[in-house]
Order: C-alpha cells, then sequence, then structure tokens
DNA sequence: CAAATTCACATACGTTTCGTATTTGAAATA
DNA sequence: TATTTCAAATACGAAACGTATGTGAATTTG
C-alpha cells in the first residue's frame, strides 16, 4: 500500500480515537476540536480534510460503536436457547452495553441529537439492523404476534436502550438493573403469539 | 400585583415563546441567543437575568412543554375504559404528541442530550411522573405483572416515544403509524398478568 | 532522473456566540 | 422628595468553528 494512504489511515484512526473519548467525556457540544487533535499530534486541517466537518467526525464515531454493539449482540444473542431467547438477550445484552457512558452519551444522546434519527444511520451492521433481522425470523416461525418488524425492532431496542438510561441515571444502578431486565423481558413478551 | 413583576413574567413568558419555537426550528445549538432575545424587542440581558443561562432557558421550556404533554395524555387516558385500556391510551397519546417537531427536537432530542435524563428533570406534573401513577394504580389491582412501578413507566413512555421518533423519521409517516401504534399495544400488553 | 503535480495536512483569519462584569433607569419605598 | 431596588441593557473578553490559502513530501509523468 502507498506510504500517503497508510498514514491517512493511521490518522484517521488516531482521530476517532480520540474523539471517542473527548465526546464521550465532555459530550459533543463541549468537545473542542483544538484540543482533539492536538492531543494526537495533529491540527484540524487533518479533521477536516478527513471528516468534512465535527459532525461528520461524530458520525465516524458513531458508526464505529454502533458496529461494535451490534457484533456484541448479535454473538450473546446466538448463544441463547432458540431465537426468541435469543432477542431477550439480544436486548438485555443492549441494557448492559448502553451502561458504558461511552455508549450512552455518543450513542443514545448526542448521536440522535446531532444527526438525526438512528433509522437513517448508514450503519449495515447496526443495533436496529440486528435487531429487526431477528425479529422477521421469528416473525417467519410465527413466534411472535404478526406486528410489522421493523416496528417491533424499533419498539424492541428503544425500550432497552431507554431502560438503560434510566438505569445509569438511577442512583443505584446495580439495584435497579435487574428490574429493568425483569420489566423489560416481560413486556417483550406481549410480542409472543400465544400459544 | 406590582407592574415591576407583571412585565417580568410577562418578559418571562414571551421568551420561552420564542424560544419554543427557535429550539424546535433550529435546534439547541444552533439557536442564537442574540436573536431569539431581539425577536421579542429584549436583549441577552434579559435571558440570562431571568433564566441564568441558555440551558435555564431550555429547561423552562422542555418543562413547559412537558407538563402540557402529561396534562394531554392524563385527559385522553381518563376517557378510556378502565385502566389498562387509560395506560395504552397514554401510549398512544404519546406517539400521537410526538409527532410534533417541537416536542420531538425539543423534549425527545436536545433535552435529554443537554439536560441529562429525563428522570432528573424537575417536573412533578411529568410524562414520565403520570405514566407512573397509571402503572401504579395497575399493580395494586393486580392487572400486571409484578414488576417495578418505575420501570415499568419508563418503558411504556420510552418505547412509546422511540415508535414516535421512527414514525417521524420515516417516509410515510401516516403509513407507519397505525403499524407503530399496533406493535406499541401488543408489546405493553407483555405487562398484563394472566387472567 | 528531473520536473510537475497531487494531496494530506498546517496555518492564518474572520465570524459567530456565549457568559460575565458593569451600568442604567424606572418602579417601589421611606 | 430622596433613596433604594432590580429588571434589563451595554460593553467586553474568550473560545470555537469553518474557510481560504500555503507547504512540503510522496507520487507520477515525460
Amino acid at each position: 500500500m502507498a506510504k500517503r494512504l497508510e498514514t491517512m489511515e493511521e490518522n484517521r484512526n488516531k482521530l476517532i480515537a480520540a474523539a471517542r473519548k473527548a465526546f464521550a467525556e465532555k459530550g459533543f457540544a463541549a468537545a473542542s476540536m483544538d484540543e482533539l487533535t492536538a492531543d494526537v499530534g495533529l491540527t484540524r486541517g487533518a479533521l477536516y480534510h478527513n471528516f468534512g466537518d465535527k459532525r461528520g467526525l461524530l458520525a465516524a464515531v458513531v458508526d464505529q460503536i454502533d458496529h461494535e454493539m451490534a457484533l456484541r449482540a448479535k454473538e450473546i444473542g446466538a448463544q441463547a436457547d432458540g431465537d426468541w431467547q435469543g432477542l431477550l438477550a439480544e436486548g438485555e445484552a443492549y441494557i448492559k452495553m448502553a451502561l458504558d457512558p461511552e455508549v450512552q452519551r455518543i450513542v443514545l444522546l448526542d448521536g440522535p441529537a446531532v444527526l438525526g434519527d438512528p433509522s437513517k444511520w448508514p450503519s449495515q451492521n447496526s443495533c436496529l439492523a440486528g435487531t429487526r433481522q431477528t425479529v422477521s425470523k421469528l416473525l417467519e416461525q410465527e413466534v411472535v404476534k404478526p406486528v410489522d418488524a421493523e416496528a417491533a425492532a424499533r419498539l424492541i431496542s428503544g425500550a432497552a436502550l431507554n431502560a438503560a438510561l434510566w438505569v445509569a441515571a438511577s442512583d443505584k444502578p446495580a439495584d435497579v438493573l435487574p428490574k429493568a431486565i425483569e420489566a423489560f423481558r416481560a413486556m417483550a413478551s406481549g410480542l409472543l403469539a400465544k400459544t
């Protein structure tokens, strides 16, 4: 590979890594691009060349984290006993992952506010896409009621991620986490077709 | 009432009204406080005197909208046939109200990102508080499974509002709204105790 | 192999915006 | 009428973003 492209790739990754840290710690609005770039030995020139603007950098960061979350959720869901348990396990995984301040601040709070609704994000392996796949499978198997797959996926992941926000904001996260998971499983069971 | 306090109250309301408009149209970050205040014949001096800072103004706006939403949801819920149908009606009402760009932008997107999790908002008659009340009533009646009231309320309202974001972001909101409502009702039914 | 060109990034600059510190002037009060 | 209060205005300083331009090493071309 040409040396120029090689170092550019490195710099892109350095910037994304620094942005993950800065956005998570200070929030999107308060994160200074001057500081951020200086931290990795670059200037804003590199940033605007690679990502267009500040939002572009956030989009790249969100995409990366979303990708990681989707992969992890899929792994966990695959280990469950059957597709239905897999869906529940995925949701539970989202709740737990969303306790990470980085996920919370960047993906759940600043992401939608700055980039718009997640359904419009480009990620192929996004959380939403993964959940929709699982729901579709369950629809074919007639395990769940005949509802819209997209809507169900959105409700599942939305409920899970929202529950996580609540858990994290509470005074004793460790205490309320099981309550959130219990309520989540209860509510999700409403999608089950009568057996 | 003393004239000074009277006009101050008027100015506060004018600023809040202007902020609702500006925040809804441009988003919190892009809304200029100079423009906003000039629109109602004031300067930023009035703003910083009354609300402390930009966040303070957003908090006041969010509080007002949240209050209006909770009242409306309660009204609609009260007309339903029984408390359980009332809960579903409330959720449906949230979905519909959240289609309003003002609610969406200010309460669902910028609100949590700038002010933190809704569970920490001061509103007494907030959406969350209203839903928690209804859930608590249903818990006493043993209509719903014995889950944590707070968690259930959060899941219900979270799912509803999240569904609304999805509906609004879709290409044909009118088409997907009924699907969202159907899926919401299905999922919520998971909270029902076996009869 | 030397000249030309590309391009990733740096630098310099202007604009906008927020928050504070200070001042003003009309209403309330004594 | 003199004094005090206080809601709002004004002036100021400190970022921060985005653009326009410069630069030098890597690549390409003749």
